[in-house]
DNA sequence: CGAGTTTGACCAGCGC
DNA sequence: GCGCTGGTCAAACTCG
């Protein structure tokens, strides 16, 4: 642009303009200037400036040639180099001393008229007319520069050039001003919600205090029990993390009856011997530790008092989800069996055989799956004896490198932090999709619906499991630049994710369920779903803190509703945030950019997520695709 | 020896 | 009823 001009905006690194500076236009070439090539500057006068002599009487204005930079820290060294030939002084002015900021009639605008005073000449070349729209006195006044007409070109397509510079310019400022603002107001999320999981944090130690002190007279209460009656029937209330599903309980004690009657023995090694006994032991030990997480999911909690008196263990509980316990015999309608068996299921680029998710599994078994040369794995979780959670892992047909992680299944047992950020996501999804489930009429709610209750981000990408008889949420870790490149079923929610759960060690990646969950959350109060408040961020709702963001999640949610375009700008400003918090994690700031293929780089099995001790060779061994 | 994996067998649901 | 399929069991095995 500037075509004789030579007129450039330097921006910084960010593209931000450097503000304030007070423009110049000088022909003459800077005959101190050693240094770069550009002799034709902007430079930093003072209003004493102003007095000095400046005057061109030699160009006409059309013939003028000159060219214009910002003196910015870094020196523009592609600009050409000088001409030999003596530039005339156009004018000097400072558009930012006092004088001219005072009042609007000193404006940029009107800085001409000043300069006519001393020149006659000099208005037909410095008579700027500047039409941005803006408020030049409290924006970017840099970028104002470019958006000057100096009137020095009468070509009619120059000054249109420039005009629709200005107003890209003026459009680009407005986008600037509303970025930092949505900047600041997700700062202000993000810290609000950081504090506000401090402050979890400080009343789950409290609790966890007060529990360890309950304990003790608990045991005494267990023992007593114990002695006069023989059964472990003891309500504790517990701190699950729920996948969501489930468990509502057949709250019957034929459940168990049933269970028992079934004639498999589910009893396996350690885990049950005695239900009973496994049960009430670890009755105790939920009872001791649980809270560390803060978080409990009070359905777990009406399981576990339904509990009193049952003779399941929550191996059982768990036994008590399969839809073939829930079929004739209960009566038990197809809704709530396809609540229990909902699923969460994870896709993430990975080379390794398993995720790591935070938890411990161990394999139970593998087959060979119709339509997927690659076997499919069974794992169940063992952080706690009987724990019901299983999960499948599978290589994507299509991709092999894309493993396919399905979760099922309620924790009856705290979880370290890296496995709760995963369970969070999956319980959140889960429990959005089965709301979802439960509110529509034929059970399967709307796609579109629930994709834009769920992320709204991931609208082109949603899809909602319709394959009966457990309805899949799928979070798609992959996020494959092209999305048809790898069909999926064509009946599967999808939530992409800007990251992968391998990166749930790091601490920006934890962000990502959490942000997933609080998205969760307020676009399921915006869609008018609901949330179970067990888990879902929604019982942070409950603490004074959450005041302020959850008003600003509403005002958020409302906007994203009203407007598509505020959905990009919002999704690309938390997938910003998401990688500013990590500095190494470049690559994957936008999930809309990027394909985050770091499987293999943040995977271990060798860590304390995963008892695997190198044994998962075989299992490696196993998947054909590795 | 304990923990975890492998793998063939078993069971149940479902469709024809 | 039969076959297919998904899910699970458990004995045998591996590994540290």
């Amino acid at each position: 642009m500037a075509k004789g001009g030579g007129l450039s905006i330097d921006s910084d690194p960010n593209g931000m303009f450097f503000p304030h500076k007070p423009i110049v236009l000088n022909s003459f070439p800077e005959e101190n200037n050693h240094n770069n090539n550009n002799n034709h500057k902007l430079k930093l006068i003072t209003p004493m400036d102003m007095d000095a002599p400046k005057v061109n009487n030699g160009s006409p204005p059309s013939t003028i040639q000159f060219q214009v930079s910002l003196n910015c820290a870094h020196d523009d060294q592609d600009s050409p180099a000088p001409s030999d030939e003596k530039r005339t002084v156009i004018d000097e002015m400072d558009f930012f001393a006092d004088e001219y900021n005072r009042d609007d009639d000193h404006k940029v605008g009107s800085a001409s008229a000043e300069a006519d005073k001393n020149d006659p000449s000099a208005p037909a070349i410095l008579e700027f007319r500047v039409n941005t729209g803006l408020n030049l006195l409290t924006t970017n006044t840099s970028s104002d520069q470019s958006m000057v007409d100096d009137g020095i070109s009468p070509n009619p397509e120059d000054k249109r050039a420039k005009n629709e510079l200005a107003v890209l310019q003026a459009e680009f400022e407005r986008l600037k001003v509303e970025n930092q603002r949505l900047r600041a107001m997700l700062d202000q999320v993000t810290s609000n919600y950081n504090s506000l999981q401090m402050h979890l944090v400080t009343m789950s130690q409290d609790k966890k205090e007060e529990n360890m002190e309950e304990h003790e007279v608990f045991d005494e209460k267990l023992e007593e029990k114990k002695h006069s009656t023989g059964n472990n029937g003891i309500v504790v209330p517990r701190q699950f993390i729920d996948l969501g599903l489930a468990v509502k309980n057949n709250a019957d004690t034929e459940d168990a009856s049933d269970s028992s009657s079934e004639g498999r023995s589910r009893d396996r090694s350690g885990s049950s011997g005695n239900n009973i006994e496994g049960a009430s032991k670890e009755f105790g030990m939920r009872k001791n530790g649980n809270n560390e997480e803060g978080l409990m999911c009070d359905q777990d909690k009406k399981e576990f008092g339904r509990g009193s008196g049952r003779e399941d263990s929550p191996d059982e509980a768990f036994a008590s989800n399969k839809v073939p316990r829930f079929s004739p015999p209960k009566n038990v309608d197809q809704t709530e069996a396809t609540m229990r068996k909902a699923r969460v299921s994870v896709r993430a680029r990975s080379e390794a055989p398993m995720i790591t998710d935070g938890c411990q599994w161990r394999k139970y078994g593998q087959k060979m799956a119709k339509g997927n040369p690659c076997p499919r794995a069974y794992y169940r979780c063992t952080m706690a004896a009987g724990c019901p959670v299983r999960k499948q892992v599978q290589r994507c047909a299509e991709d092999r490198t894309i493993l396919i992680t399905t979760y099922e299944g309620n924790h009856n047992h705290p979880l370290p932090p890296a496995a709760m950020a995963m369970a969070q996501t999956t319980s959140s999804a889960a429990r959005m999709l089965l709301s979802g489930s439960m509110s529509s009429s034929d059970g399967l709610m709307n796609a579109n619906f629930l994709t834009r209750s769920l992320l709204p981000c991931s609208s082109s990408m949603a899809t909602i499991s319709a394959s009966a008889p457990f309805p899949t949420v799928t979070l798609d870790l992959t996020q494959s630049p092209n999305p048809l490149q790898f069909p999926r079923p064509p009946n599967q929610f999808q939530i992409p994710f800007p990251n992968t759960p391998q990166n749930f060690a790091n601490p920006a990646a934890s962000l990502l369920p959490q942000i997933f969950g609080q998205a969760l959350y307020n676009q399921s109060k915006f869609s008018g779903l609901q949330l179970s408040q067990d888990l879902d961020p929604s019982q942070l709702g409950h603490q004074p803190q959450q005041q302020a963001p959850s008003q600003l999640a509403d005002t958020v949610s409302a906007a994203i509703a009203a407007d598509p375009n505020f959905t990009a700008a919002v999704a690309a400003a938390i997938t910003s945030i998401i990688g500013g918090a990590h500095p190494n994690n470049n690559s994957n700031n936008n999930p809309n950019l990027t394909t985050p293929n770091n499987s293999n780089a943040n995977i271990t099995t060798s860590d304390n997520n995963n008892n695997n001790n190198g044994r998962n060779k075989v299992s490696n061994s196993s998947f054909p695709g590795n």
